[in-house]
DNA sequence: CTGAAAGCGCTAACAC
DNA sequence: GTGTTAGCGCTTTCAG
């Protein structure tokens, strides 16, 4: 049997298409008590539900959000998308999700075809550069678009980011006053996220007239931490990761050449991801509230559907959190090496 | 400018709706040159995309899937959810996501309103057996819906799952072989998954005539490892943890009390997340192939959804890992504490 | 080789 | 209060 439609539910109830949709719809107003019972009945009786697709046709809106991450396992992203879908499924929007691989193509494609599939909005964490002329030119055409976490030098663009630049200078200012003499920034390849550039210059501004270091050998991680070390000699040395990936390789590297932090090197980095509260008794990390980017990012795009393309372009930085352990030497005991200093600048 | 339709391709191109829709579909079995090329050019001169809500409409097909997960944060989840869109993406169709924050109501009301959008299949991760009458009548409607990792005793629903009675087993008979003479099983509130409970059968059946241990207090988790610990004084004591929340608590508790592992306690339990790795030298633990799980039971579904309903019903057990790492006592000296020994079941 | 016309299930003027 | 009708953008029979 297939499944009964607005004309089926007016047939059984002798009333019109018309009828059955304004009930559908809350339209009581001059609604007799009889006919609405009368429908409500029939609905009920033929377990009616209605069809979300030619709604959609029709109203020319789908109540469908696009999503696109590249990488959805990624502990950083997944808090991002867990923040979109709570505050869209709360303003009574589905999420359509694909993930890009950080591949441009792919991304490219997602964002067209869920356009194609008439999402009214789409909220992208990009791979990187590719897609950029695609977005302004969508969004020029009237599509919106966020963008989260992930930025681009535009202003055309709504973007929610978080305080990449500030929190950065903030950690390596906090580096050199508690006595580390050089500190080394290590970061994987600078020119794919304006991300990394932005907490790259964060650096250099704040380590102008310091011993500062550039360390950017992800693959060979030992190696650059040797390298780091043999240039350091004898002063106090810190290292700073930029990313997550960073921050482990920096952790294993430390852990593989036997060197014990906060003694013979002090760390810090970017997230905090559960492992970090664990080894080496804690590692010193910046605590993003990613999930806060995501559901901003959903709000601020709820909001420029609903109230229209005119509003101001938006880019909102979201503060982050400075969280403090043993490995910047802020525990005194091995039985405290639970306890966290929190810092929010 | 309101977009490109079919419509205005064909007027513009001086040829038929229908025509244009023969293009679009790849029929061009009886179509001039002529008219391709014509049709080639307008449609990219007016750049049309078309658009996939009518065409869902018409073909009652949207290529749509959903999932429904408690928990898309939880790393087990989200590499199942990987699983479900790399597949669903290499197949053609797009991903509907929603939450259910481990509420059976929410997702009930989920599973209802993408059957509204017609998503062609349900993935589901169910919260709790609430939904079962329900999930049940829709699939004996000719709804497709498979349960992903976590089961329901049934032969109506698609599952796909891992090993989890087997590995616990071998989990279990190892730690005995090992020279545990007490075990203890660790586990938040049985009755609340099929999961919990299967691990926990296995338990019992491995250590029938052991010394064993429920201790299922995860609130207070280190009452319970002290509890144990003064239960089995004397003996050499492991506790098994059965989900990664167990685990970390136990992990916590463990260090909490200034316990140290293997020495004083053996610890083994679900999942590889990367931390296991990098605390207390590496936690030996169990590692599923949620990815893969995620990926088969999209497997089944569409293929379901393509050669109908009349397939015999499917459940699927993936094979485990058993990851031997420090805590059970798998590294002979300190720098061989990165190192793992793998075990296939 | 191509086109006219009907219809997917719904909504919303506009009647009455 | 309620119904008639047109139409959202597409596909597809059937006719030519």
């Amino acid at each position: 049997m297939n499944p009964a439609t607005i004309e089926s539910v007016s047939q059984q109830a002798g009333v019109s298409k018309t009828t059955v949709s304004r009930y559908l719809n809350g339209k009581f107003e001059h609604m007799s008590a009889k006919t609405k019972a009368r429908i409500k009945e029939t609905i009920e009786a033929l377990d009616y539900q209605p069809n979300l697709i030619a709604r959609s046709l029709k109203l020319k809106k789908t109540g469908l959000i696009g999503v696109i991450v590249p990488d959805i396992i990624n502990p950083v992203t997944v808090n991002l998308v867990k923040g979109v879908i709570d505050h869209c499924t709360q303003e009574g929007y589905q999420v359509v999700i694909a993930s890009s691989d950080e591949q441009s193509d792919k991304e490219k494609e997602y964002v067209l075809s869920m356009l194609n599939r008439k999402v009214e909005g789409l909220i992208v964490n990009i791979a990187d550069y590719n897609n950029y002329d695609l977005l302004k030119t969508l969004t020029e055409r009237g599509e919106k678009i966020v963008l989260a976490d992930r930025t681009i030098c535009d202003s055309i663009l709504d973007m929610v980011t978080t305080d990449n630049y500030n929190m950065t200078r903030t950690v390596v200012k906090a580096l050199y006053e508690k006595g580390y003499e050089a500190v080394g920034f290590f970061s994987p390849e600078l020119l794919k996220s304006n991300v990394r550039l932005t907490r790259y210059n964060a650096f250099l501004d704040e380590s102008a007239g310091k011993l500062a270091y550039l360390l950017h050998n992800e693959n060979e991680y030992k190696k650059a931490i040797q390298d780091f070390l043999s240039k350091t000699q004898g002063k106090k040395a810190a290292i700073f990761a930029s990313t997550p990936m960073s921050l482990l390789n920096v952790v294993s590297g430390i852990h593989e050449l036997n060197l014990k932090t906060p003694e013979d090197i002090g760390i810090c980095g970017y997230d905090n991801l559960p492992w970090t509260k664990l080894v080496g008794g804690g590692i010193s990390v910046v605590e993003q509230p990613l999930y806060e980017v995501g559901w901003e990012s959903a709000k601020i795009l709820i909001d420029r559907i609903k109230n229209g393309i005119d509003n101001p372009v938006k880019y909102v930085e979201l503060k982050s959190k400075l969280i403090l352990r043993n490995s910047t030497g802020d525990n005194v005991t091995v039985n405290q090496s639970w306890k966290e200093i929190i810092k929010n600048d």
